[in-house]
DNA sequence: TGTTTGACCACGG
DNA sequence: GCCGTGGCCAAAC
């Protein structure tokens, strides 16, 4: 098993994510301090190999699906988005400023302060 | 061991 | 709004 690793945080923080609400990578590299968004870009990609992530409430800065192309079918994210009440069109999220859900909330659940 | 790639972001044109 | 470039760190080849 694979020592606790800054994706552990990034899983931690995105199954946090309220339902009908979407984060980005920088929003979740900034809050965990990690210096850089690709890295949760690949622990999002790892996320497959844990239990329930909801990978799909993960959007780059522009509400854009960009990881549709790694799940099981292209379509399942965007459905999974309009399951929970998640406007998607054009691969992107309606909305998406308004929908934006701050890590930092998270914050001080964790009591980070 | 070094190079390339990766579900990115910010900045400039 | 889009395109190109630099930076960032980690894993795969």
């Amino acid at each position: 098993m694979a020592q606790p690793t800054y994706y552990d945080l990034v899983y931690a923080v995105t199954r946090e994510i309220p339902k009908g609400r979407v984060t980005t990578y920088g929003a979740i590299a900034d809050f965990l301090a990690l210096g850089s968004a690709r890295m949760v870009g690949w622990a999002l990609n790892k996320s497959f190999s844990q239990d329930k992530v909801p990978a799909q409430r993960v959007v780059n800065r522009k509400g854009e699906l960009s990881g549709r192309n790694h799940f099981p079918t292209p379509t399942m994210m965007q459905e999974l988005l309009k399951a929970e009440g998640v406007e998607v069109q054009d691969n992107r999220v309606v909305d998406f400023e308004q929908r934006f859900w701050h890590p930092e909330a998270l914050g001080e659940a964790w009591g980070i302060f």
